[in-house]
DNA sequence: GAATAAGATGAACCATGGTTCACCATCTAT
DNA sequence: ATAGATGGTGAACCATGGTTCATCTTATTC
């Protein structure tokens, strides 16, 4: 067993500064930017990127899991709001609206999405958010709004094929079109 | 005005194996296969490639326009059958369906789909595919099964963001989910 | 069956972008 | 204050993949 003296101040520091130039980089310019663009946003040079993430996708999987945090956040609050006595359908649906508007600028996050449906993760903010849908989902079912056979994975499903790229009119009617499925009540007029 | 002779006999038989190979290719391994690929498929060189093609967009654009008839071919049989007394409702969702399936295997379909969306697109197939899917639509709308707002470019849009490179179980959950967003009626239970 | 233009060839080129590493700087423990 | 390890640096490396071009081949024409 290695005793591990304790890491140097400015490796610490260091390390903070790339993880939060990566999210910027990558909220800005999506997950393809260059290793050399997060190293410079960050101030520093490469090499110290590649002493704290042995690779570019661990780098980016640990950036991208502030943003599982955000949406995390954003679940809960929208479950607080129901038990506020807010209804849990339009909650759901406004939470699966943000998030895919919250995607446009933030590329990362539907990095993120596809993180969630991918792997089991570890622990934390993906339960956080599974959790709390889950239990958004369940107050629109008690209310008989959402389809009783209506699960998180679904809502997972949807947001990973979220049109990101296409024009706000384009999303806006993606997201008419597909809360449908989610409820139990007919399709209405308009959009 | 160039009088322009006839082309070579070789050479329009290499630029038919050339989008003959590319069209293979990219339905195996989605468009970022490499030229060299191509061109070994089509037992030409590279530099051949891009005597007929002078950029590998270009190729794949030509090549791709195939699979965008092949839709147009599936959404006008879908038609004929509704004339001939199906209902139009179900053979729009079965379309949908067969092209996302499709678009497993051709994983270039769904870059097809995209050129849809994208541009005007140089009249042909895409007017055919669009042209048999409004039909459908128009049709179902006059059934009263499928609701009054509902456009081609819906279909489209739709078709644009199915989830290609989840299991199978994945796609026809997200079928079943999209769905009821076309439909006047309300969701059934199952999926 | 030359002559010649159209076409084919593929090694080489170049840009991009992740990754390494020999060397220098800095922090920390004594 | 000094030793020595921990951390930082960034030019160079390398793999990938699209693109070019000097050269050779071959279909066509007279």
């Amino acid at each position: 067993m290695t005793p591990a003296r304790a890491p140097r101040a400015d490796a610490v520091r260091n390390r903070k500064k790339i993880l939060a130039a990566a999210g910027e980089q990558i909220t800005a310019h999506g997950p393809e930017v260059g290793m050399d663009e997060i190293a410079a946003a960050a101030g520093v040079a490469v090499g110290t990127l590649y002493r704290h993430f042995p690779t570019k996708t661990d780098l980016v999987v640990a950036a991208v899991a502030a943003y599982v945090a955000r949406v995390a956040d954003d679940a809960e609050t929208a479950l607080s709001r129901v038990q506020a006595g807010a209804h849990a359908v339009d909650e759901l649906t406004a939470f699966l609206g943000r998030v895919v508007e919250a995607s446009v600028t933030d590329r990362a996050v539907k990095a993120a999405a596809q993180t969630l449906g991918a792997e089991p993760g570890d622990r934390g903010d993906e339960d956080r958010a599974g959790t709390a849908v889950a239990a958004l989902i369940r107050a629109g079912q008690a209310d008989g709004d959402i389809h009783p056979d209506v699960t998180v994975s679904d809502i997972y499903l949807l947001f990973s094929t979220a049109p990101t790229d296409q024009p706000s009119a384009a999303r806006a009617r993606w997201l008419a079109l597909v809360t449908p499925g989610l409820t139990t009540r007919a399709r209405q007029a308009g959009n």
